[in-house]
DNA sequence: ATGTATTCTTAACCATTACTTAATATTGCA
DNA sequence: TGCAATATTAAGTAATGGTTAAGAATACAT
């Protein structure tokens, strides 16, 4: 893909802030949209569709957490890759409370060059495993008698392949990831769902069951009192 | 181990970042490195020997999954804790480490808090049971006649392989760390139960005599009215 | 949008294992 | 020997995980 076809949207309140980034992101061939508050980003938005949204964090009236928030509750931008915009030190502090959702954090004052690096390693891994040109993602993965093939969210047990869904996928590239070595809840919690969300004592068991009415009950083992591990 | 003992790498090349985390680290006395990108991350890890290293997933050219694959690939620090820091926990990024082999994931934004007690966490749970903490090459513990695995919560005891109960394996972790030396029934309680947790007398006898039942009656020797020691 | 299918989470209940205790036997030392 | 400390065994209790199904959330297709 090229720079070209990335649409990003700029919103920031201070308007030589603006036409500098915009300046330096067109430059580079982006196509660039901007907004100078909150409520007028999430309209851009709306409209523009963009890949990449860079947010100041401090704004008047909608901050960068709050328009943060509210992008990702629209289903139809819940997927944009958002960057948080900071202006000193004391702002990460600030943000760190919140659980706010952001993919990147690039803090002022930026350097053109870093700012574009960054832009593009965003795209870049955000498209990994969509455009399959990568190394990483591609490769399958083979622990005892199953297969993994993560760009594919498919594991091949002898001849048939199955195709997990998510959170049960993820949880065996957990698990399968260091083979013997037992994960405990805890660690399973912040590997699969983060340390933000919290599910109930049953929601892992109950992945786990269907892991193992998929795979076999064998190939995890429950260590009680501690956590659950791979085995081969 | 004190916490002034652990050494602790960041790896981040956002600046704000790099020094909120230390920041909030160092206060509580461990000891703290910092590199802004992966080949200098390399480096610096190269000569300071951190117990733990935490990486920014999002780096521009080497990013943090290179990077862990790199320092896995590296002899002396093969062993090394490793801990991502990811923007999004439900990020595509975060499945990518699965296969680099990471002990950790941590989300951001990072609440000072959460972060701190992570890295004991993942601290503590290396070194259990381990008083002599240069051992980070091996989980594996060989005391006498077995060997010690806490990593996969077993015990070998010539062929086989024992999984142990919680208490049982902790009690049997606790008397090897110092075989010969005698623990009384009090530092057992402690180190096993907590100083909190009361329970009857014949309690630990119990689980001393599950312990010789699986492995062997000479192991553990009763020292009448002082308590129980380790030999081999 | 609307309905439909899938996936995720929760709750209720069950089963198993681990842990503790109580009762009785045995040991080893003053 | 006698007695307190520990061993042993079995039984009771608590903790933890397993199972199932129903409901909520999500994604998908029409």
């Amino acid at each position: 893909m090229e720079n070209s076809d990335y649409k990003i949207l700029l919103v920031d309140d201070e308007p030589d802030i603006l036409e500098f980034l915009s300046y330096n992101i067109k430059k580079e061939g982006f196509q660039v949209e901007t907004a100078s508050n909150g409520v007028e980003g999430i309209e851009v938005a709306k409209k523009f569709l963009p890949h990449l949204i860079i947010l100041d964090v401090m704004m008047p009236e909608m901050d960068g957490i709050e328009t943060c928030d509210k992008l990702r509750e629209m289903p139809e931008l819940s997927d944009v890759l958002i960057a948080f915009l900071t202006a000193r030190s004391e702002d990460y502090s600030q943000i760190a409370g919140f659980d706010a959702g952001a993919d990147d954090y690039i803090s002022k004052p930026i350097k053109p060059k870093v700012l574009i690096s960054r832009l593009k390693a965003m795209l870049k891994r955000a498209n990994r495993g969509i455009d399959n040109g990568d190394d990483r993602t591609s490769s399958i993965k083979k622990i005892g008698p199953i297969a993994i093939d993560k760009e594919r969210y498919l594991v091949i047990k002898g001849e048939e392949e199955l195709s997990l869904p998510r959170k049960e996928f993820e949880l065996l590239l957990l698990l399968s990831s260091r083979p013997q070595r037992v994960f405990t809840r805890e660690e399973i919690y912040n590997g699969v769902w983060g340390e933000n969300i919290i599910v109930g004592d049953r929601t892992i068991d109950v992945h786990i069951r269907k892991l193992r009415e998929k795979l076999g009950d064998d190939l995890i083992k429950t260590i009680k009192g501690v956590g659950y591990k791979f085995v081969d």
